[in-house]
DNA sequence: CGCTACACTGTTAGCGCTAACATCCGATTG
DNA sequence: CAATCGGATGTTAGCGCTAACAGTGTAGCG
């Protein structure tokens, strides 16, 4: 049957009376068309109901208008917020993104990225990115455009996106000495990850700035994981004296300095402050709901995929790596120490 | 540079000593090539570093290799759960999924279902689909493989993935029944959904087999949102008498009921036992731990990429509407009416 | 009035791969 | 031993689109 073929490009334009070029033209918002047949075109092309052909103008003019994205899983609440805003921003430049998940595998991760260089996509980005060193020298050298979002290393050749993980550690902890805290417990992330050596140095810094010296006993080193901040917190409510507020370096950790709390009978904040970072969905669910840093997760997606499309029509980026600010979130998981142990300031 | 071209099925060709034809069937491990000629290409191949060209064979060939899906957004952990099982099986069978995202508009879901028939991809996946009498005509009459996952409505003309709702509403309602509970408020899902009305149905059953009469009064009505259930908890909690146990439509509602109950001084599940629907994340995050009617969301998402793969190549689906079990998941926020004040356990 | 200049439109030649058919050759058969 | 067969391989012809170049007409200029 006629009427149930696909509406080519040559459809279009024998119903509008020009040749293939001018639709093609026309359909790409090219110059060179007079405007009236601009109109008779794209009155044409709507009326049969045109849709182009994604493969055959990828192979006929090597875009294929797809990023690839490569993450870990999505069932962490951080990926899907950095997914969303770069899904978001995709599509309002007429992208798409095509999903590719690591889980825990450093081969799949590595194999994955091989495919999408091979012509699939236009541009890639790396969400935390494991195996990273295996192929970043090959992306690079061969000037595929990629971009980084928050590498785990802290230098890179490729353009990266990142927050500001050191200002936000130490304007958190100031925040909580503001409120009259001299006894902090800190839990690192993972620290095979450069943002939680980052964080701890913000933290250590706003102590010092403070007057106070760090005390090693006080940090704790958890993985990001809700289990490994519940038994941090476990660790440091069993020191003497025992700190009276703990800043965990993401949400989930500090869900699980709830927990901790709950168990040892301590109310949150009257008798401990809890402080996570990220502020993810978790936080504005929690109860009490959670004074966090805000890591603008969707923005620097969407900013990594603005990167990623300046690198493919060939603008060169302004700063390679872009620092987004983070953004201390007042909520109600935090409050001045109760039975103060205050030490009189100077 | 010769060494920086992109290398071509050709040259792996050269390198073997065959056709290209020949290696084409290698690597797309067709039949008809000798398993000494197959192992040469496959070596050569592998020297070369070739990797196949996406578009060139999506044209060439009518398949690109990619799934459409369409969903609201991410932000949702019901959508990135389903999402995350969809990836995971089309990876596993060699598609990749690429993601759209609708947010609150109809008229997004049109548009990008319009352009992904255009041949950008081989089938689609529609999470939920909203505006989807407008185009699902179109799909099922064009016999485009697409499969809806726990699409709005009950009936349709397109293969589906859902769960049991029903059931799993009865089976929620038997077990507080079970539990001693006499008087039990439900809040609904927004109302616009078949899921909806099948959960309250299983409600209502349950409570009529139990010999017990449904009261409207304790049927309220919520849109899937935390606030709509802390509401519609607060109205249950205002009634005489007042239920023991609150059933709602989702796990986010059921953290309103959470807040609703800590408004009022009561106990979960001393004095107010709780109940979800979906075991999302949040239900496991909670405290208290939800006792909640799981879906098996990365399941259906996964089952549907299956489908819409076998709808792909041919093969006819043997049951068109699939549905996946439900399965009651006991936690800490559920309790005999009669207990006072229980402490929770794991 | 011939010639350039420019804006618009058309023509040609692939992009890299695979479907469909053609060919080859050794093995099987009566 | 010719006729036949079927597995292995090669050849031809695009898939639908766009880059690069080639025209065409009209306006402007000396």
């Amino acid at each position: 049957m006629q009427s149930n073929r696909r509406i080519l490009l040559a459809d279009v334009a024998a119903r509008a009376g020009v040749s293939m070029m001018t639709v093609s033209r026309v359909l790409n918002n090219r110059p060179g068309v007079s405007a009236d047949t601009r109109e008779r075109v794209l009155q044409a092309a709507h009326a049969a109901g045109y849709v182009p052909h994604v493969p055959a103008r990828g192979l006929a003019s090597g875009r294929t208008g797809m990023l690839g994205v490569v993450l870990a899983n999505l069932l962490d609440t951080y990926y899907s917020e950095i997914l969303q805003g770069a899904v978001m921003e995709a599509e309002a430049q007429g992208s798409r993104l095509i999903l590719h998940l690591t889980g825990t595998s450093d081969a799949r991760e590595i194999a994955q990225v091989a495919t999408l260089l091979g012509g699939s996509v236009d541009g890639l980005l790396l969400v935390l990115p494991r195996a990273a060193d295996h192929y970043i020298a090959t992306i690079a050298q061969k000037r595929f455009p990629c971009v980084l979002v928050d590498h785990r290393m802290l230098d890179t050749p490729l353009p990266a996106v990142r927050s500001a993980n050191r200002a936000g550690g130490a304007v958190a902890t100031q925040y909580l000495l503001g409120l009259g805290h001299r006894c902090i417990g800190f839990i690192t992330g993972d620290m095979g990850y450069g943002c939680s050596a980052e964080r701890l140095e913000g933290y250590r810094a706003a102590l010092l700035e403070a007057g106070l010296a760090p005390d090693a006993r006080y940090v704790q080193y958890g993985d990001w994981t809700q289990e490994s901040g519940r038994q941090a917190a476990e660790a440091l409510l069993r020191l003497d004296p025992r700190p009276t507020a703990i800043f965990a370096s993401n949400d989930l950790e500090a869900l699980g300095v709830y927990e901790a709390a709950r168990a040892t009978g301590l109310h949150v904040p009257g008798q401990l402050s809890v402080m996570g970072f990220d502020d993810r969905l978790e936080a504005r669910q929690a109860y009490p709901r959670m004074t966090t840093v805000r890591q603008p997760l969707a923005a620097m997606g969407g900013r990594a995929v603005q990167m990623v499309l300046a690198l493919v029509s060939g603008q060169p980026l302004p700063e390679p790596v872009v620092e987004l600010p983070t953004e201390l979130v007042v909520r109600a998981s935090t409050s001045s120490p109760a039975a103060a142990r205050t030490t009189p300031s100077p």
